[in-house]
RNA sequence: UGGGGUGUGGCCAAGCGGUAAGGCACUGGUUUUUGGUACCAGUAUUCAGGGGUUCGAAUCCCUUCACCCCAUCCA
């Protein structure tokens, strides 16, 4: 199951559960079906399908079809498929929301009966100007004073396909003047003369999103309905649809996280179309794409991405994911998983002078590390090829590889040492002539000889010839605008690479590490007995690589960001006056005198408790912070406890008889019960302890038990202070005077 | 500009008044016949900025700033 720390919605499910508000955590995976999958939808289907199980609940899949002229049945296909590869089970059945069109539109006549939805007859520009602005209100149409009859009357006849695309809508009777846009009468169905790839022509009227998925959350009986951070605003419709309708308890809440982003690459359906459509992609499938048909051709495996789902959390902040973090799950995945091979891009012959003839070496699939069995023969003779890469002539320091001085270990296989370079006409060097030493064959090595790398290559004779994909970031940019931020070398293919005969004949796996390289993948679609097709999923950790280009990525000195301060809106007269009665005549401190002045409840509300106790700083103190944050929540009246009251409570604060921590918890109790302090103080016994003696044996205590922490403490990590502090206050219940205590402390550990 | 959200290392992300979790990335080191893996170690005097409350603040209060979403008969 989960890590130690659970993501929010995990928390709420789990509060739900324990309240009672929930039996059962019943979860949907809602789709639309009008485009291809990608790895924004496997975080949606990783956390509804993922807390469902968690919970021992379930989740459905669910076709979110109301809009008949998007959606097909080929993206239906796809959606399950995806939610299949990712190993997730959605029972027995996939719902639509077009199941629920008789109901829905039933729902809908439940409302114009109540007067809370009307048939409106303004052309779409009308609806749109009347809707107003973020800033105007809106006002409405002079349709919604038709009656309950007519509504009903016009609705049935929308239904029955009377009226043209665009004559009618039926929306909700909410408010025009809504701060939320969203709440000035949404539409909630609107007339659409097309084929529905499920429904057929039955209907001419279709419910809007904002109507059918509550209901249809409400008709599963989900419990907790999760979606993205763009449907916050929609969450008032969503609650209102239910709350009018007065639907039976228990019924689902909106929850909404944020949208999975990862850099170098685009996670829009429409970019994505762009994409597909301008042909800078194969398809759909194309592996440089993010869809899950993507990785799925690349060779990524469906646990590498649910554990990258896993791996990166919920939460509401936008964030963009790097991408490395996905790389890092598909190698975690495959390093245990593949067997390993040799395979050579770049070939550059080696001619092995000193060997006749040719042997066959048995080596293992799997390294040492890796605990699988398996293995193969590898041929071997007097010609071989291996990585161009694998040879210089004037290597920089720290080259590991075959030069003319440093001799290298064929993988699995014998020393050789480099003889003589061959160039052609050009200075390009087509050829190394080398020996071999008989006595360093791996595994029975008795020759001594000492090299720094052992690298891969092929014989000339047995070794397969292939096609390698090599795919890089689709995009230049970390975060792409369109087509122009597109990498010209995202993919490069490789028509003659060649590979040892066993991965060929045997097909020991699909998926490979091709040693000292990367992984790759047999290509579903193109692959043949006659041109086999490798596709490199991604590439092993290369700090050679990274080395060498150290200077290229180094340097990124960033600029802090400057800080603009904005203008404090002024005070006015009346609020001048009271701040500067609270600075001059109260001694309090600016900041709380601004904060009581500039609000009226909260200067009232000290008033009054100051008529009653003269602690003018006391007083300002606990209402700027405490009740200011009460009545950020609710009105004056709602309030439980009464200026009275807070000034009881900071007359035991002056007069010591509690300290400011039990203050807290004394308000805390008077929110909630509007039981007076005294009171509570002497039924709990809070009297604060200040006598040193009695403080004294608890700390040592302490101290006795957390030996590691004291030297930590004495070795200069003053943060401890705190700790031993807290300490102290939680073995006294919080009644230890906490200045007391810190002094004693200090003292002790000095 | 009204409303709704969000700001914790290079990238994600815990934490909800008492020692700034974890993962990725990065840097050293050990193991290694993959410059892979594994393992060990290092990396935030500080939580968007500024004030305030408190013995003690990433957490509470005030304030400023930045970013995202909302004016489709899309979802």
């Amino acid at each position: 199951m989960m890590s130690e720390s659970k993501d929010f919605l995990r928390t709420i499910v789990e509060e739900d559960l324990k309240s009672g508000k929930n039996r059962e955590i019943i979860t949907r995976f809602p789709p639309e079906p009008n485009g291809f999958p990608h790895i924004g939808h496997a975080k949606s289907i990783c956390i509804n399908f993922g807390i469902a199980s968690d919970y021992q609940g379930h989740c459905n899949l669910r076709m979110d079809d109301t809009n008949p002229t998007k959606e097909d049945t080929k993206y239906v296909e796809a959606l399950k498929d995806a939610v299949q590869w990712l190993g997730f089970d959605w029972g027995n059945k996939v719902y639509f929301t077009s199941d629920y069109f008789p109901k829905i539109y039933d729902y809908a006549k439940e409302l114009i009966k109540m007067d809370k939805a009307y048939v409106d007859s303004l052309t779409e520009e009308e609806i749109r100007e009347y809707r107003g602005t973020v800033t105007e209100s809106g006002k409405r149409s002079k349709y919604a004073k038709r009656t309950i009859q007519e509504n009903l009357d016009l609705f049935e006849r929308m239904k029955k396909g009377e009226f043209k695309d665009g004559e009618h809508v039926l929306r909700a009777r909410i408010d025009m003047s809504a701060a939320n846009m969203k709440m000035r009468d949404p539409l909630l169905y609107r007339i659409r003369h097309a084929h529905h790839f499920r429904a057929g022509d039955e209907w001419s009227i279709y419910p809007m999103y904002d109507f059918a998925h509550c209901l249809s959350d409400y008709i599963e009986g989900i419990s907790h309905s999760i979606c993205t951070l763009e449907f916050e605003n929609n969450r008032d419709i969503y609650n209102w649809v239910l709350d009018t309708l007065g639907l039976e308890l228990p019924r689902p809440y909106q929850y909404e996280f944020a949208r999975l982003n990862i850099n170098y690459t685009v996670m829009s359906k429409r970019k994505l179309l762009e994409l597909v459509n301008s042909g800078q992609v194969s398809g759909w499938d194309d592996p440089r794409l993010p869809t899950l048909a993507g990785y799925r051709r690349r060779g990524y495996t469906p646990e590498s991405i649910v554990n990258f789902c896993d791996q990166i959390g919920i939460a509401k902040a936008n964030s963009m994911v790097d991408v490395s973090q996905l790389e890092f799950c598909i190698r975690d995945d495959l390093n245990k998983k593949v067997p390993r091979v040799l395979c050579v891009l770049d070939p550059l012959k080696v001619t092995i002078e000193n060997y006749e003839g040719s042997e066959e070496i048995d080596a293992s699939y799997y390294p040492h590390d890796v605990p699988k069995e398996g293995n193969r023969a590898i041929p071997f003779s007097r010609e071989i090829y291996i990585e161009s890469d694998d040879f210089m002539e004037n290597p920089p320091k720290g080259y590991y590889r075959l030069t003319l001085e440093q001799p290298v270990r064929l993988r699995h296989g014998y020393i050789i040492t480099c003889k003589e370079v061959i160039k052609d006409a050009d200075g390009n060097i087509i050829e190394i002539k080398a020996t071999y030493n008989p006595e360093s064959k791996s595994g029975s090595d008795s020759s001594g000889i000492k090299v720094k790398s052992a690298i891969q290559w092929v014989s000339a004779a047995a070794a397969k010839t292939i096609e390698v994909r090599l795919y890089d970031r689709l995009f230049k940019d970390e975060a792409p605008e369109g087509i122009e931020d597109i990498n010209p070398d995202s993919l490069q293919v490789i028509k003659n690479a060649l590979i040892e005969p066993a991965v060929i004949t045997e097909k020991p796996d699909e998926r490979f590490q091709f040693e000292r390289q990367g992984y790759f993948y047999a290509d579903p679609i193109d692959y043949t007995d006659e041109k086999p097709v490798f596709n490199k999923i991604v590439g092993l950790k290369d700090s050679w690589a990274k080395k060498t280009k150290a200077t290229e990525n180094a340097p990124k000195v960033q600029a802090k960001k400057v800080h603009i301060d904005g203008e404090v809106t002024a005070m006015n007269e009346a609020q001048k006056v009271l701040f500067d009665k609270y600075t001059g005549e109260f001694g309090l401190n600016s900041e709380v005198a601004n904060t009581l002045a500039r609000d009226e409840d909260l200067s009232s509300f000290y008033e009054a408790s100051l008529s009653v106790l003269n602690s003018p700083v006391g007083l300002a103190n606990i209402v700027t912070n405490e009740v200011a944050r009460e009545l950020k929540q609710m009105q004056v009246s709602e309030l439980k406890f009464t200026a009275k009251q807070i000034a009881e409570l900071v007359k035991m604060v002056d007069d010591e008889t509690i300290s400011n921590k039990i203050a807290k918890q004394l308000f805390e109790e008077m929110v909630k019960t509007g039981e007076n302090p005294t009171q509570i103080v002497e039924e709990k016994g809070l009297v604060q302890i200040s006598d040193p003696a009695k403080i004294e044996p608890i700390i040592d205590e302490i101290i006795a038990k957390n030996p590691d922490n004291v030297a930590k403490f004495k070795a200069g990590n003053t943060k401890l202070l705190g700790f031993f502090v807290g300490q102290a206050l939680k073995a006294t219940g919080g009644k230890a005077n906490p200045k007391v205590v810190n002094s004693l402390v200090a003292d002790k550990l000095k």
